[in-house]
RNA sequence: GGCCUGGUGGUGAAACCGGUAUACACGUCAGACUUAAAAUCUGAUGGCUGAAUAAGCCGUGUGGGUUCGAAUCCCACCCAGGCCACCA
């Protein structure tokens, strides 16, 4: 044995790993041509925020499953586009550049270095020539072109919103940096209900701005809609179903008693007050009326002699933060607006009162008080003394007896509707539809759906995002004049849109009902006097350095304290304007980044050489349109509206290629933001007609929790896992392998040292056979055996043809399905049966050549690669003798080479035959009475007469039967259970 | 409080449509190789009773139910993790 042959034949992870990184990358392997591919295949996953000194080894747990899914895709025939990118701009990125306390945007410099080079040490087949990130001007150009067109299509509105504030750190949070606060000690439950800052445990105050906000509220219905057509993980439709939260009711008008004298206004000459119930059933019982603290008609209704003591509770509840609310407890407050409302059904009157646990958002903001039949309203009449009425009788004890003295606790079931007037007899929930079409037929009140969903918050109050593109003009403002207002054909373009938006299905829908409705009554009826959004030409709103970047106390970001930023002419007067300081949200930039991928790749020419001719053509798009509004001029009235008439970031013909997205991988902690965003957006630009499909993403699954020895990973306890120092000792291949072994990929797993080791050793033995087999039966004789004689059937059916096909067949169905532990599981009993065929695993000795074909070994490395893809690819060249190091092979990178002739990742996907999958030779499991006592070895396809007559002769079988009677119950090739009379 | 996951050996976990529970891996024990150790390879390994590689019983969070047969289906409950929460 020669000096050469010994160390080659040591497997070194780092260095093969090195090697192939830097092929594939100077060949271009994984880039596939977007304008020519014909079978697309888009494997999306989510792209990480560098928030952290380096990859998660969450992430890389995340991304492998992933890619191992596109891998086989590959292999299957499909043109896989696997696009990586940073979600560098935002909250979570500028938290850790305050925690490092470097300025953000040189900050994102290193992290993006320290994260591609993380992301390329995995082995993930990324396409490297269309990386993006969202903090790069190229790309929030866009971000903030989106949300011009948003503005000018009437889906962007301000009005004023509560925000989280923390009082130590002088800043406003996000709504995930408010945390439920942790215990002292690890004993003690983490305290619910009092909102703290998740890194100083401050509890947070509640402050009133004035903020932009997209009206998702829209399409609410659209976006539950959607869920039914879609392919995603159900946990995660369930969440959005949830987070939507569409509820059927109706809303009741009571008529206001007793108000002011000058109240006496409303439609019908009458102040009416409306409250909205999912359980109008119960409203015999109803004994009063809470209207939240905001609730705009609260004033008008208060009478004079009350409204000293209102305008304190409301001004108490405004500044209430959520310190003030746990000392109180859940204890209810209120104050009494001295008015009533008339029970239209009982003729009472009703006292009107006023209390912060009623939501002005939800609903109408107004509730009638059923304290029988509703926990928040019990305890709100008992704190003030307000009548307790049953009109829902518990069953079955209940049916006829109504006592309302002893109740101590509002009875939230369903039973026999009593005291109800013609109600009577009626039973809930059963009959509350009939309920409903009886107050509608009296005119009482109409059917109405609420919903949970709010409207997006975009504004934050912060440095590292993109500046939202809109300036705000006093001059303008003053006379009344708006974007809206300003264009001539502005208005009625927008009300074209409008008319687009509604009149397209969504018009006769109650959504637009219920958005209307909440025009009037929540304050989203804004006045949009004075504001412009940015001309294209104008866009990127650059994001300014400023020394001063870490936020601070107060309503506004640090952009406001720049002033040669904030200063600009009125886009529309010329007179001194201000720039909107705020920046928007990051959920905004990655809204779209599926686009993006598409888009932004073709504006570099660093493709394949042989791919770079048929790039040019996809540079027309930059026509300048010198027109105010854009897409409202283009509607989709012809086929392609947009045609060379507008810029948009992406490319038609590419999109419509490539999207929807096929294969979309994510952690279920996104199930509602990003996703629901991620689909809104979507609808709202087929709306606009820049994309031609309703639904992002075609298929989505949710990857489980990697933990670390049972817990969820972070630095306090300790258990964090760097990638790198793993992939340094064992290589990427191993942990690769290693994670996607800890457990069911969608559900998880838990990462544990000791058992890492394990995963080496099956490689290493993976290494061993292959070069044994490899060196001792010589490449090329091989080869031409492997092709001239095809394993297949002879006389009889070989074992080991048998378990190839078994593997074949459990790997392709498990990686369909994402069951990778198991498809590990399988090649390593293959590995091991392969081994066996040795005469012994030590390579010094001999190995039989006859037994081990090379078809075998190259199925065994093709079915490997989309785990391991640097050692398969490594030891496919070593079995077809090729000697590959960067420089040698020349043809290669430089794409003169096809890929299918020489990468292990373009080789066709091994199929399989089920009927080879199938052994011959059956364990038929006989029971007595349903407890086995024996098993019977049985030729496929057994009847039940001669198995019985087997089974039978068996000893252990007869001790249990003896002398008794049975009858049988025979499963094909499975069990015989004799059962025993 | 609501919703979603999950609960199987010493450990991570398998088990298709209800059909041999514990595949695969870790760990442990024993053996081979070695002067020795490491590495590597081979074998054993749910619990109890048994000398046993005989036989039997018990066993998938708890208690019931359906079934010839239940980790799997149904009902009630307990526990852990995640998300949301005064949503009428």
């Amino acid at each position: 044995m020669d000096m050469g042959n010994i160390v080659q034949n040591i497997y070194n992870p780092y260095k093969i790993e090195r090697k192939w990184q830097s092929i594939w990358r100077k060949s271009k392997l994984f880039s596939p041509d977007l304008n020519s591919a014909s079978k697309p295949f888009y494997n999306l996953m989510m792209f990480p925020y560098p928030s952290a000194e380096g990859l998660h080894v969450g992430n890389m747990y995340a991304f492998t499953g992933s890619d191992i899914y596109g891998r086989m895709k590959r292999m299957q025939g499909k043109d896989v586009f696997e696009p990586i990118g940073l979600d560098g701009f935002g909250i979570h990125s500028e938290n850790y550049a305050i925690k490092v306390n470097r300025n953000p945007k040189e900050q994102a410099k290193i992290s993006q270095k320290n994260f591609y080079r993380q992301l390329e040490a995995t082995g993930n087949a990324y396409d490297w020539e269309r990386t993006l990130q969202t903090y790069d001007p190229d790309y929030y150009k866009w971000t903030q072109w989106i949300f011009t067109q948003l503005f000018k299509a009437g889906l962007a509105y301000r009005k004023k919103s509560p925000v989280n504030f923390c009082p130590s750190c002088k800043t406003v949070l996000a709504d995930e940096q408010v945390v439920n606060r942790q215990p002292e000690t690890r004993n003690q439950k983490p305290e619910t209900n009092i909102g703290v800052c998740e890194r100083c445990q401050t509890p947070v105050e509640k402050r009133e701005l004035e903020q932009w906000f997209f009206k998702i509220t829209k399409y609410a219905d659209r976006l539950l809609k959607g869920l039914e057509k879609i392919d995603w993980s159900e946990r995660v439709k369930i969440a959005q179903k949830n987070w939507i939260g569409k509820k059927e009711g109706i809303e009741i008008g009571y008529e206001v008693a007793g108000g002011p004298p000058k109240a006496r206004l409303a439609k019908g000459g009458r102040l009416q007050v409306v409250c909205w119930t999912s359980r109008p059933e119960t409203n015999f019982g109803a004994t009063f009326v809470v209207l939240a603290p905001e609730h705009p008609q609260v004033l008008e209704i208060t009478k004079p002699e009350h409204k000293k003591e209102v305008e304190k509770y409301i001004k108490a509840s405004q500044n209430k933060s959520n310190e003030d609310r746990l000392t109180e407890g859940r204890e209810k407050t209120g104050a009494f607006t001295g008015s009533y409302a008339l029970n239209n059904l009982t003729g009472e009157k009703m006292p009107i009162w006023v209390s912060d646990f009623v939501l002005v958002e939800f609903g109408t903001g107004a509730v009638v008080g059923v304290p029988g039949h509703d926990r928040r309203d019990f305890e709100f009449a008992k704190k003030f003394k307000l009548p307790i009425k049953q009109v829902i009788a518990k069953p079955p004890q209940g049916w006829n007896s109504i006592d309302t003295s002893g109740l101590n606790a509002a009875y939230e079931g369903g039973g026999k509707i009593v005291n109800s007037g013609p109600w009577n007899g009626w039973r809930t929930p059963q009959d509350l539809g009939k309920v409903i079409d009886w107050l509608e037929a009296k005119g009482m009140g109409k059917r109405k759906a609420t919903y949970h969903l709010r409207d997006w918050l975009i504004s934050r109050q912060r440095y590292w995002g993109p500046p939202i593109p809109m300036v705000y003009c006093q001059t303008c403002a003053s006379k009344g004049i708006s974007w809206f207002s300003s264009n001539k054909r502005a208005e009625s373009h927008h009300r074209e849109i409008s008319n687009f938006l509604f009149d397209s299905k969504l018009a006769q829908s109650e959504q637009y009902q219920i958005s209307n409705k909440s025009k009037k009554i929540g304050n989203s009826e804004w006045n949009s006097a004075g504001w412009f959004p940015v001309g294209k030409e104008d866009l990127p709103v650059l994001l300014p350095d400023v020394k001063d970047w870490k936020p601070r106390g107060g309503a506004r970001g640090p952009l406001a304290h720049v002033e040669s930023f904030v200063k600009v002419a009125c886009p529309k007067c010329g007179a001194a304007a201000r720039r909107e300081t705020d920046v928007s949200d990051t959920f905004l930039d990655s809204a779209w980044y599926f686009l993006g991928y598409l888009a932004l790749g073709h504006q570099k020419s660093n493709l394949r050489p042989e791919l770079r001719s048929r790039e040019v053509k996809n540079q027309k798009y930059n026509s300048k349109v010198k027109n105010e509004l854009e897409i409202i001029n283009y509607l989709p009235k012809a086929d392609h509206p947009l045609e060379g008439k507008l810029e948009i970031p992406w490319d038609r013909e590419v999109t419509r290629r490539w999207l929807p997205v096929d294969m979309y991988i994510g952690g279920a902690e996104h199930s509602v933001l990003h996703l629901l965003y991620t689909r809104f957006l979507t609808m709202v630009f087929k709306d606009l007609g820049l994309t031609r499909f309703e639904e992002p993403f075609t298929k989505f699954r949710a990857h489980g929790l990697l933990v670390s020895k049972g817990a969820k990973m972070s630095k306090s306890k300790g258990n964090i896992v760097n990638p790198d120092d793993y992939i340094e000792k064992y290589g990427a291949d191993t942990l690769r392998c290693y994670l996607m072994f800890c457990g069911r990929y969608q559900q998880g797993g838990d990462f544990r040292d000791e058992g890492i080791e394990g995963m080496s050793r099956f490689l290493k033995r993976v290494w061993r056979i292959a070069n044994i087999v490899g060196r001792l039966s010589g490449h090329q004789e091989i080869r031409l055996s492997g092709n001239k004689k095809p394993d297949g059937p002879t006389t009889r059916q070989p074992e080991s043809l048998t378990i190839m096909h078994q593997t074949i067949k459990q790997v392709t169905e498990d990686i369909e399905s994402l069951d990778y532990n198991t498809a590990i599981s399988a090649l390593m009993i293959w590995l091991r049966a392969l081994e066996k065929k040795t005469v012994d695993g030590n390579e010094n000795k001999s190995v039989n050549r006859e037994l081990i074909t090379i078809n075998e070994l190259e199925t065994f490395l093709k079915l490997l690669a989309p785990f391991a893809p640097f050692i398969c690819e490594e030891l496919w060249q070593r079995v077809h003798s090729r000697q590959f190091t960067v420089n040698s092979h020349k043809e290669a990178v430089n794409g003169q080479l096809k890929t299918n002739d020489w990468s292990v990742h373009f080789q066709p996907w091994p199929k399989f035959d089920s009927k080879l999958a199938k052994t011959e030779e059956i364990q038929l499991v006989i029971q007595v009475n349903g407890k086995v006592r024996d098993t019977l070895s049985a030729i496929r396809g057994i009847s039940q007469n001669e198995a019985e007559k087997s089974a039978l002769a068996s000893e252990k079988v007869q001790a249990h039967i003896g002398n008794k009677k049975y009858k049988t119950i025979f499963v094909k090739d499975k069990i015989l259970n004799f059962v025993l009379k």
